[in-house]
DNA sequence: TGCCCCTAGC
């Protein structure tokens, strides 16, 4: 009866066996069988002649049947088993493991149960539990269920199952329950101390898996070349490389651990001289291996030695392996021989994915962002790696308007979800571009789809709001973190201390340390630059000192420079110069302009006056300088040497800068250069900007014309003070912008002092905020005061 | 019939 739907099936070869069948001519026809049809023969004939009831023979059927699944589905198979009248353990066990090797672990646990309700006629036995632990991975509460069987059922004397449990809560993460079942076995050999070795390795636990390692009473090669491995990853290169000196029998895998090792590390040489000792040696080379050490050619660009290894593989005929092919094309395009790895490219098949993003890439870094491109449009099926590699590409080459671009076409496509990679790439386009709207929504969408927000992709978004002047949405990321790394401190620091919360960016500095995150000297130009905007003198002196003295960081020529702009502006220029002599290092260029530009705030012409030479003789076709260096002269009136400089300009075909500010306003990016008649809306910007000049006289506004550096007469200079880029903009903003939203510009030179002047009297006059980024720091305008305390 | 099995990557 229960046969009818298998032999239905298996019908049309009922007539091949006249005689009897026997378990020889089973074992003789399986030993041929290989087709489905073959396989059917036997079968249905041992399903008619009842051969099938013999419990032996239906094991040996099942079992043949399991292993062959190039021409037996596993779906047919369980009909085999679901037809076997008496199926003991084995032919469960069997079973449950073919399961197992599909990947089905739930049907193994349902099977365990059908096992349990017959429990009158098969038994689990010390071959069942292993099965069931191994099913149970990925449930922690699973494998304590079965655990808990296990217990019940007297089995866990079993070597076998209690090292099947000692994995399963090792790759669960579970040590404290791996270490308890293998601290209380009665027995423990090989396999136990490797699986608990195992265990620590992958929790990265150096010192544990040190300790369990010393204790092994013999030690095995797999677990030697784990140890390497994790030392290598721990950066502990000398213990690795000791282990493996002190191994006596190496095989091709130790070799590999060590040369990884080295490449991971960042050692790439020596991963290349390991190598080339090991081939000395005659050991043979696999896949990974070359891998590995054609990753570090390309990360160390020695396109020499990846050319000889090139040579080698191919020699050995490893170089047909996809994956080699692959690493070849990577190494060649990293190492900018964008033609050898066209020669590889387009000998091979064009089938592996992974080439073309290799392809991709590769013209990235040179610079051919076109020929990406084409690569890009001619791929059959593009994932989310060629995106990455083409929109990280644009970024990196400063195309910030198509990086953004493209993602929006990526979105647009919809077929692929963007990484991490791609939202850092967008995100620092949005910085550059100052497009906020664009990086609210990047952010938006991060927080609509529940991505993880690491600590690389967290900072770039909190470099972000602090650049674009969002301080509390930067803060928000910096507290939803989960992990700080230290460039995220260093951000918000900076940030806050950009954004003119001086006094809080210091406090966070505490809170850092405090939180036992170590601060690096980026942290240091961070907090010296902080107190620099404030004028902190005192304490800038002393975090200069604990730097140097409880951190143990040489101080590098960014600190001096904050050190000398901080004593400059306070008008100490007697002590900032002492301090420019008593560098180690030779004073730059931004070390003096730190000095000049003091010496211009506090009328100090005469060292001004030095200073400024000495700079345009160090860099005679810098703009500011000579701007810097006229506008000393003019604010006292000595004409003539502003003529002078403006010669020398003439001469040194020096060209200003023009000043540029931009405004995002309703998604729009407007940008204004100074003098600017260009905007189709210029005659509405000027009658605004005849209208805040009477509302700004009103209130106490008089144009400072010292910052004019020619010599024209008084009216005229208002007049050019008046078409700076960063008024046209404040003016383009009251016509246009909502006034519950505040006008954010960001400017590429300084903000002036007339400018700054006018833009407190504006936000004051006309109840808005206005926040401007120089190219130094961040102006918040509220109320007629501005965050900055005048020190920029 | 079984448990552990290390090394590589756009």
């Amino acid at each position: 009866m229960k046969s009818a739907k298998l032999i239905q099936s298996t019908s049309t070869y009922k007539s091949v066996y006249k005689t009897t069948l026997n378990q020889s001519i089973v074992d003789t026809f399986l030993l041929q069988c290989q087709s489905l049809n073959e396989f059917n023969q036997i079968l249905s004939q041992m399903i008619v002649t009842g051969f099938i009831k013999d419990t032996y023979a239906a094991s040996r059927i099942l079992t043949f049947s399991t292993a062959k699944s190039s021409f037996i589905n596993l779906h047919y198979s369980r009909q085999i088993f679901d037809h076997i009248e008496n199926p003991n353990g084995f032919i469960y066990n069997t079973m449950m493991r073919s399961y197992l090797q599909i990947n089905h672990p739930k049907e193994t646990l349902l099977l365990y149960k059908l096992m349990l309700k017959n429990m009158k006629t098969v038994y689990p036995d010390t071959y069942t539990y292993p099965l069931l632990i191994q099913a149970s991975i990925g449930s922690v509460l699973e494998g304590k269920e079965v655990h808990d069987h296990v217990v019940k059922m007297g089995f866990d004397s079993d070597v076998y199952v209690r090292n099947t449990l000692i994995n399963m809560y090792a790759v669960c993460g579970e040590m404290m329950d791996a270490r308890k079942v293998f601290d209380e076995s009665p027995v423990r050999d090989l396999v136990s101390w490797n699986s608990v070795l195992a265990g620590y390795v992958q929790m990265g636990s150096v010192e544990e898996a040190k300790m369990v390692y010393d204790q092994m009473p013999e030690k095995n090669v797999i677990a030697s070349n784990s140890m390497i491995a994790l030392f290598g990853r721990c950066g502990r290169m000398n213990e690795a490389y000791r282990l493996f000196v002190d191994m006596k029998e190496k095989d091709l895998v130790s070799w590999t651990a060590m040369i990884s090792c080295y490449e991971q590390g960042g050692m790439y040489e020596d991963a290349l001289v390991m190598f080339i000792e090991m081939n000395r040696r005659g050991i043979s080379v696999d896949e990974v291996v070359v891998i590995s050490v054609l990753s570090a050619c390309a990360r160390s660009l020695v396109l020499e030695t990846g050319a000889s290894i090139h040579g080698l593989v191919f020699k050995t005929g490893t170089s047909s392996y996809v994956n080699i092919h692959n690493a070849l094309i990577h190494m060649y395009s990293t190492c900018a021989d964008i033609a050898d790895a066209e020669k590889l490219f387009n000998s091979s098949s064009h089938t592996d994915i992974i080439s073309w993003n290799s392809m991709i890439s590769g013209y990235s870094k040179c610079g051919s962002l076109k020929k990406a491109r084409e690569v890009f449009d001619k791929m059959p099926v593009k994932d989310v790696v060629s995106w990455s590699a083409l929109i990280s590409g644009h970024s990196q080459a400063g195309m910030f308007d198509e990086t953004i671009a493209l993602f929006q076409e990526m979105m647009l496509r919809g077929q692929i979800k963007p990484d991490e990679t791609i939202l850092v790439s967008v995100i620092s386009a949005c910085t550059r571009l100052a497009a906020l709207e664009q990086g609210t929504w990047v952010h938006a969408y991060i927080k609509k789809n529940g991505l993880e927000v690491n600590s690389v992709l967290g900072t770039t978004l909190i470099d972000m709001y602090m650049k674009l002047g969002c301080v509390e949405s930067a803060e928000e990321v910096f507290y939803k973190m989960d992990e700080k790394g230290v460039s995220s401190w260093n951000s918000l620091i900076l940030g806050l201390a950009m954004n003119g919360e001086v006094e809080k960016s210091l406090e966070m500095f505490s809170e850092m340390k405090r939180s036992g995150v170590v601060p690096n000297e980026i942290t240091f130009v961070a907090v010296l630059g902080g107190c620099r905007h404030m004028g902190l003198v005192d304490e800038g002196h002393h975090h200069f000192d604990s730097m140097i003295n409880t951190h143990k960081i040489e101080p590098n020529i960014k600190h001096y420079g904050c050190m000398v702009d901080l004593l400059g502006r306070a008008g100490l220029l007697k002590e900032a110069e002492e301090l420019i002599a008593s560098m180690p290092m030779a004073p730059d260029v931004a070390t003096w302009g730190a000095l000049l530009g003091a010496c211009k705030k506090h009328g100090a012409s005469e060292m001004g006056e030095r200073v400024g030479l000495k700079l345009i003789e160090l860099q005679p076709n810098h703009d500011g300088f000579h701007v810097l260096l006229s506008n000393i002269y003019a604010s006292k009136g000595s004409w003539e040497n502003v003529a002078e400089i403006r010669g020398t300009m003439i001469e040194n075909r020096v060209v200003k800068t023009p000043g540029c500010s931009i405004i995002e306003a309703n998604g729009i990016v407007h940008e204004f250069v100074a003098g600017d008649t260009g905007h189709p809306r210029i005659h509405e910007i000027e009658e605004m900007l005849d209208v805040i000049t009477e509302r700004v006289k009103m209130i106490g506004y008089s144009p400072d014309t010292n910052e004019v550096c020619f010599d024209i007469d008084d009216e005229e200079k208002e007049t050019t003070l008046f078409r700076h880029s960063e008024k046209l903009a404040i003016a383009f903003g009251l016509m246009v912008m909502d006034p519950s939203t505040p006008i954010r510009i960001m400017k590429n030179l300084r903000i002036c002092n007339d400018c700054h002047a006018l833009a407190k009297l504006v936000s004051k006059a006309f109840d808005r905020e206005i926040v401007v980024r120089d190219r130094h720091v961040f102006h918040h305008f509220r109320q007629g005061s501005c965050s900055c305390m005048e020190y920029w």
